[in-house]
DNA sequence: ATAACCTCCGTACTATGGTACGGAGTCAAG
DNA sequence: CTTGACTCCGTACCATAGTACGGAGGTTAT
């Protein structure tokens, strides 16, 4: 394995270099230790944290928690995960539950509209 | 009714002074005529513009498409809104989905890492 | 009539999550 | 030995959706 370069870890995680340098001014990614000139390695556990950055974000944790979830994740810290997460599950539910009664009311908006009566349509007369 | 101000707007609206003036400046509210001098008043068709454009947002609409939704209203062009309409529809389903998915993998994430078996707890080390 | 409070206006600043740019150094191939 | 591609680094910029601030002026209550 001829050592991945930046490119090469961004690549792989399906990101761009400057978001990998953005994740790493962050400190959600490991600024490997400064030696291989011309150009910094990277591991295979490089690519995982990655990937779970990437994973977290689409569970809706902020860069700020991921970053408190990896930082839990070297001391340990279980029960503090735990509540991240059920806290976070709690929040899904009520985003879940409010993109769905948008979702209905949209719905019925459009078919309104698409029956076509008189009047104003009512995806832009409604909302009211 | 006498006259409201932009701060008896923004209060039966929900938002902030700075929020209406924010709308203003986007197009999203009318700026009424500069007659009364000492503040300006408005009216119900402001607030419920103004109800509009919250409840828009909670289904999804960015601000520059509840001016586009605004301007459609102007011109009375139901296919384009029901087109609108029809991709936030759409987008949300997708939105839902997705949700929907990481809620149930942060959810079992959770409840393996409350079981407590041995090795790291899988909020941390999973995603992986 | 003076203080307290409001309006208008422009400008600047915030947070989030990137994206882009320019310069300097390094490295491999032609 | 030069060109091209890559690295590092700091800094600046983008969109989105506000929020805050300071000054100039009008209004309202005591």
């Amino acid at each position: 394995m001829k050592a991945m370069r930046i490119s090469d870890l961004a690549k792989a995680g399906g990101v761009g270099v400057e978001t990998v340098r953005f994740y790493q001014r962050k400190g959600l990614l490991q600024v490997p230790r400064g030696d291989a000139p011309g150009g910094r390695h990277y591991g295979p556990d490089d690519l995982r944290r990655l990937r779970y950055v990437k994973q977290a974000q689409t569970a809706g944790f902020t860069l700020a928690e991921i970053a408190e979830l990896i930082d839990l994740d070297r001391t340990d810290d279980r029960p503090r995960a735990r509540d991240m997460a059920r806290e976070r599950i709690a929040a899904l539910d009520e985003q879940i539950a409010q993109l769905t009664a948008a979702r209905a009311s949209l719905a019925k908006l459009a078919s309104d509209c698409a029956k076509g009566g008189e009047g104003p349509c009512p995806i832009l007369a409604a909302f009211a």
